[in-house]
DNA sequence: ACTATATTTGAACAATGATTCAAGTATTCA
DNA sequence: TGAATACTTGAATCATTGTTCAAATATAGT
């Protein structure tokens, strides 16, 4: 079997430059965490979260009026809230019927933070 | 018409907390900007553009390694570089029929490394 | 117990988006 | 000029996901 008949067995793929492929290959962080990665900024990247997350910066809020501050129906909210919640973005509070819902961490702040200064870049 | 039933044309959002709602409400970003910021999280929240440029961080690759690198097609590795050329997360450089990719600027190090921070952390 | 309120939940729906496939450029080399 | 290589592009496809709708919990007040 010919080198050629290896590449195509391959899915056609030709490699230029070896070692450099092969040394950033090595220096990569493993799939598994940059698929965590990933799903962390899947987190920030609607912006229905983003408000509610902007939204809890300033104080804790109900999904009751959270709902009526973004204009959205508090099913919306809920669904959303879950998903932070499961992330460990959000931590929540019952008193009475009422679910008051806060920032987890100071995490959240500082991520943000550093996303604003790439949307606020004047270039 | 009375307050219910102006309740209810409103969606059927009640408050409970007015005065914070308010002041959450002038404390909060612009939507435009939210929605901006969101735009910018959704690009890292693909793990095949996270290795993109996880790779480009270490050197400039031209698409056939980067596909080589990434077990997948040069068509979808394009595909994805076209997003974040777009972007200007990316810049490349024509090379005879070779177009060398790399970072743009230093904002994608910093924001994939507080990412980074919120994912390898022990809790 | 009954009603009202605050929230959650699951299924359905619509929109978005990543990958594939099959062309199409563009550039080099012979 | 013609073939090979590196890459791009657009349409089709399939999976993911945010919202809505209707119904279900849960708690409080009467």
């Amino acid at each position: 079997m010919d080198p050629h008949e290896l590449a195509l067995e391959r899915c056609e793929v030709t490699v230029i430059h070896e070692e450099i492929v092969g040394a950033v290959r090595r220096a990569m962080p493993d799939d598994d965490v940059l698929l965590d990665l990933a799903d962390t900024f899947k987190l920030f990247s609607d912006s229905t979260r983003l408000k509610i997350l902007y939204a809890l910066m300033e104080a804790e809020m109900c999904v009751c009026d959270i709902s009526a501050l973004l204009g959205m129906s508090m099913s919306s909210v809920s669904h959303q809230l879950r998903v932070l919640k499961q992330s460990n973005l959000v931590k929540y509070r019952k008193a009475g019927r009422v679910i008051y819902y806060s920032l987890a961490d100071e995490h959240v702040k500082t991520i943000c933070r550093q996303g604003m200064d790439h949307v606020l870049e004047d270039d």
